[in-house]
DNA sequence: TGCAGATATTTTATACTTGAAATATATTCT
DNA sequence: AGAATATATTTCAAGTATAAAATATCTGCA
């Protein structure tokens, strides 16, 4: 006699906000505290690892999910602090390709070891069995992505 | 064989961040077209319609867990739209108590329908068994909560 | 009583976020 | 070529969020 379906589906919904608001807590706070950072500075930075030769601006807010002004205001700050460069595509004179200054790359392989030393303790209670269920829960989750 | 521990937390993570944003902005986007409200006002009605006497301000940033300041901005909007009122405590003048108008808890009423069935259509590819191994999985997430 | 420290809230400065409008440049079609 | 349309990006207005400073009030204690 377990509590109707759309109800446990909320429950569920409430559970990970709460989860995720906690965990994302602590990231903010670490990352302002030991790099003088935030969690979108980094996500920009992450992506821009990732694809070493640059992103354009719409190629950037696309992978992050975030809008394009969004991207605007925060590739300024990360090049204010010179940890990106913004670059003119050739070819195509509205588009700006951005990439990561070897400073910024730097920067990233510190804050991207930590970050992961911090999901590390905040999912610590988890075994690779666990890990492995939540995983394929989770990508079910929404509707159909990776 | 399967990757070392750390790396499989932070997979978990970052798809735990895929599902939860793609999921809210769903939440956002339905919230302003049908309701012309927001997340975060609906959080805050979500809270009042719990405590029916009214919270104070910090009873409500402490529950909803944002800053005080962050509080102070989501009522004043939601007063303007007549959906909450703020009532001197008497006994202690720096308190303020915020409570649902008729007209706010009226207006609750429907959008919490409608968002329990946005929830349940998000994750209607959960059945209750896996609905509580979520639950289980994520009450152990981040630290000693409930 | 009166003051030192604690508490409740707002204000401020800064950053992030969105959706929509504006700008600039490209492309397509005739 | 020139106009209409499409694309890439920035700008803008409003809202959300935090941390820290400022206000106002309360409490406990000398």
């Amino acid at each position: 006699m377990s509590r109707p379906l759309p109800k446990q589906r909320l429950r569920v919904w409430l559970r990970m906000l709460a989860a995720q608001r906690e965990i994302e807590t602590g990231l903010r706070e670490a990352l302002r505290l030991k790099f003088d950072s935030t969690l979108p500075r980094f996500d920009v930075l992450s992506a821009l690892d990732r694809y070493r030769d640059g992103l354009r601006m719409s190629e950037l807010s696309a992978k992050l999910k975030v809008s394009n002004g969004n991207v605007t205001g925060i590739v300024e700050r990360l090049a204010g602090e010179g940890l990106v460069e913004r670059v003119a595509v050739d070819g195509d004179r509205r588009a700006m390709q951005v990439r990561l200054t070897p400073t910024g790359a730097e920067r990233f392989a510190e804050m991207a070891t930590a970050h992961e030393g911090w999901i590390d303790e905040q999912l610590s209670a988890f075994d690779s069995d666990e890990l492995e269920q939540l995983i394929r829960l989770l990508e079910r989750m929404g509707g159909e992505n990776a």
